[in-house]
DNA sequence: CTCGTGACTTTGT
DNA sequence: TACAAAGCCACGA
């Protein structure tokens, strides 16, 4: 639930880490836990699971399709990437 | 209690 | 930029 309500509180624009949430939900280097709780998420929930990449501003995840979506939802929002498929993070991870 | 697993992270080639 | 190795941590078998 902590992990759920973190990656809630991202605002619209902005992007954050596992790390960052694992820390902000109180695991204090559990990232892969946030992967694990996003990955099992039913989809329905009003939850931006698409503002959450890793330590390098990447996409590290399972399927082409999954990863294209996530882009183009990020994409949408403002967040630019580079061809590498790579965010900045100094400018839009959640301060 | 021990092992394997994984939407991670760091460090070093 | 890409890959490997070694940490780390919660969970379930």
């Amino acid at each position: 639930m902590r992990i759920y309500a973190t990656v809630d509180s991202i605002p619209e624009g902005r992007v954050s880490t596992y790390g960052r949430i694992a820390e902000e939900a109180g695991i204090a280097r559990g990232a892969r836990q946030v992967g694990a709780a996003l990955r099992d998420l039913p989809g329905d929930r009003k939850i931006p699971w698409h503002r959450v990449i890793n330590a390098a501003g990447k996409i590290s995840h399972g399927s082409p399709a999954q990863a294209a979506l996530q882009r183009r939802l990020l994409e949408r929002e403002g967040v630019t990437m580079s061809e590498a498929g790579k965010v900045d993070l100094a400018s839009y991870v959640w301060p």
